[in-house]
DNA sequence: GTAATTCATCGTAATATTGCAATGAAGCAA
DNA sequence: TTGCTTCATTGCAATATTACGATGAATTAC
């Protein structure tokens, strides 16, 4: 099928699943990485910078847009790119809270 | 294509990518919460849980496995599954430093 | 031995993702 | 105007993912 059957899932599992999806791309992981150095970022930085094709970053970056994770200013003929930081630490947030759940403190096998 | 080109990549990149990938996808986050709840599980169990066909399930598992977050052991006829918690406390590691990174104090745009 | 249970694997269909060439849209410079 | 730059979108091919029915392997119960 090659499609995730989101109805039977939490609201918060298909969130933690939504954002983990777009960090799942080693480029999307780079260009926010690349977006936190420098802090102001237009796409053709990125193109030489990551090493993927122009539509191909475009892409990636349109993920990242839709998430919310990252906002894009026109500013003449380029585009600027930055993290939304309001975004960025709701987001943190909901993966913390998942990552930090209480281990075991016995392995059960 | 639908392969990522990962040698243009930084291991980091690829590492935090591939653990993100694993979270990608709702009833692995669903296993992994299960899991954490009630510290011992067999597959069976979730497949009532989870409410997906028992070879789906298996197949989860198995990338969960893969990555080393979980620990499936044999008992008898069924498999008893737990999180590996030192695989855990390194990926959460790997993870949070990756989102918390130093946020900008002013929005660039 | 047979039967039942539990889980893994195989095979397959439907859909998603990745990457890029080609092209389009919008602004700037002359 | 024309040309140049920058980025988005379209269209397509190659590959990956998801889900499940069918089947297989291993164990237990009898």
């Amino acid at each position: 099928m090659g499609l995730a059957k989101t109805e039977i899932f939490t609201e918060q599992q298909n969130e933690i699943a939504l954002i983990a999806k777009v960090f799942g791309h080693p480029a999307r992981v780079a260009i926010l990485q690349h977006l936190f150095k420098i802090n102001s970022c237009v796409c053709g930085d990125l193109v030489n910078v990551i090493g993927l094709a122009q539509p191909t970053i475009s892409q990636h970056l349109k993920e990242l847009k839709l998430l919310g994770l990252i906002k894009g200013n026109v500013e003449g003929t380029s585009v600027c790119y930055c993290i939304d930081t309001e975004a960025w630490t709701d987001m943190k947030g909901i993966m913390i809270k998942f990552l930090d759940q209480d281990l075991p403190d016995t392995e059960c096998c």
